[in-house]
DNA sequence: TGCTAAGTTGATATCGATTCTCATGTTCAC
DNA sequence: GTGAACATGAGAATCGATATCAACTTAGCA
């Protein structure tokens, strides 16, 4: 996805929800795009004069108009990215040592294997999925 | 797993990280072991007279002995489960409206093909990877 | 261009789940 | 039975996150 074209949908997405693409946003989106990563609170707000308190705000807003996802693991700060339609399917690894989050893809076959599984588990249990979260917690690169 | 046995496990873990296995503590992994679903802080409590900061500090050592999962949803609270080693390995039904957390198992062959792109991303990416955690996240039953 | 309603901002106050503190109670090992 | 170590419970403290509110921008309209 090129930059031109998601700040376009993100001000649709805002627009639906009745909210403005303010240049604020628009900065928090850029870092979240640039990052490639899940980026913490504070991640965001470095080497930046967003107040912190604007910065929690319009990240709530941004979720809120589904260009942006939050993802809480134990770690003391959430973490936010782009939403996955946004960028790509993706799945995370966390390291339980340091708490970083970083982006990887599962390969094909999996998701093959994933989506029929959750087809069989709603069939069986009533749930209706929205989505699918896969997750690997250990210890990354450069904490081994 | 009978529940003799399970508390023989849970000594010994607690022994081991030098703690004691005591009635407040036997009775948080009883009610555990009862619900068959992961609990907040306020379902353990309920209809118990044990002090919240019991509880609190209680399933910190639990956790840190290895005899119970913490799980960390958007949800206000914290859920506890018995740790996966004294159950069976399973997965998440994460409801998004009422925040339940509800056990499912995965096909066998879903599991497989987990390992092996487990291995797969190990590999090109250099992560250590512990466990890996599968969550579906919707509307449960009877919030549909 | 001015006007107005609606949305946004940033500093600060507040909230609330969780953790910490500490005096008291209990248990284990010798 | 004595002492050291651990556990308890009530309350205070922590701190990430949210709410408040007055001042500021922007969009839409005449």
């Amino acid at each position: 996805m090129v930059g031109a074209e998601l700040h376009e949908i993100v001000t649709t997405r805002l627009r639906a929800a009745g909210q403005r693409y303010t240049p604020g946003r628009r900065a928090i989106v850029e870092r979240l795009l640039g990052a490639g990563q899940p980026l913490t609170i504070p991640d965001v707000l470095e080497g930046s004069s967003l107040p912190q308190s604007s910065a929690y705000r319009n990240l709530a807003v941004l979720e809120q108009a589904g260009a942006v996802h939050r993802i809480v693991t134990s770690a003391d700060f959430a973490r936010y990215e782009l939403a996955e339609d946004l960028t790509e399917h993706h799945h995370h690894l966390i390291c339980s040592n340091c708490g970083t989050v970083e982006d990887f893809t599962a390969p094909p076959a999996l998701e093959r294997s994933l989506h029929k599984a959750v087809h069989e588990v709603e069939e069986s249990t009533g749930f209706a999925a929205e989505h699918h979260r896969l997750d690997l917690v250990g210890t990354c690169k450069s904490c081994v």
